[in-house]
DNA sequence: ACCTTGTTGCAACTTTGTTGCAACAAGCCA
DNA sequence: TGGCTTGTTGCAACAAAGTTGCAACAAGGT
């Protein structure tokens, strides 16, 4: 378990290793989706931010940028909405070049699960995803998504 | 390779097995989703309705109405938007009762392809999804969704 | 033919995401 | 530290996808 202050900085790392510019929006987003563990919501980010908001559109383009650059990985729900995470087993100490992908290939690798109620997204570790897939001729398979629906603890 | 009217036929008689309601805007809907084969966006219904247009709410509820039946099964692909499909092995002859699952149940078991250039999505039949998923304790899975994303033929 | 109840179309609205542009601040160099 | 360049931010306005309320209408039973 980290300190808030810990992820902060480690965050503040992670984007200057990224090659990006280190600014607060990106900071403090990074640093919000590492603390939840989970899978945030464009409004769950909003919420999470709380007094340190940040524009909308900022926010979209933050994330964009944070995607793009493999700090974190987009999901789709079946509700329309993207949902962002961390990679979890990205550190800190990872390497400039190498860096960029670690969160890209640990979320292509594991299914997550969506609660038909409530929507919640959280990440199946346990499963492995994609394995021995074959596409039919002609087709070029960039990534796998597997997406359990069904129900969350929380909701029965 | 089925005639238009036994399409149209055919989906008339799924709609009135189904225990909805015979309506022009349902069996519209049903015989263009028989028809393409395929996975069909909203828009992509729109346009192939042309001059049979339907009010776009109405097509909404329409959809709804026929995924709620079983008759068609929504898919989300990464852009969004819903898709729309009918089980390909769905018959006119099935019971009334059991009609009801017939294609839920085709497209929880196979995959989909999503083109990351042009969007389109296709079934890939071959694949068998979801066999043998284990799920945390408290989680309750209902389906699986197994997407693949790449390019398609013709986007290279 | 008539009546009930589900269905349709319209208008207005919400939510999610995008574009253009002027103001601003990160990173770099002197 | 100060100034310059270029990437970032916030605002406003827009676009697309989907929803809600309501009056008019048509399907299916009697």
């Amino acid at each position: 378990m980290k300190h808030t202050d810990d992820i902060h900085s480690a965050a503040r790392e992670q984007v200057r290793e990224s090659g990006l510019r280190v600014t607060t929006a990106r900071v403090r987003v990074l640093a919000e989706l590492s603390a939840s563990g989970g899978l945030l919501s464009h409004q769950d980010i909003e919420q999470r931010l709380g007094r340190h908001r940040i524009d909308r559109v900022t926010l979209y383009r933050v994330l964009d940028s944070l995607a793009e650059h493999g700090l974190v990985h987009r999901v789709a729900g079946n509700d329309r909405i993207w949902r962002f995470g961390v990679g979890r087993g990205a550190t800190s100490g990872a390497t400039a070049g190498a860096g960029a992908s670690v969160a890209r290939e640990l979320h292509e690798r594991h299914a997550h699960f969506q609660c038909s109620d409530c929507g919640k997204v959280v990440c199946l570790s346990e499963v492995a995803a994609g394995r021995a897939l074959r596409v039919p001729r002609g087709y070029r398979a960039e990534s796998v998504e597997l997406t359990v629906r069904g129900r969350c603890p929380q909701c029965g």
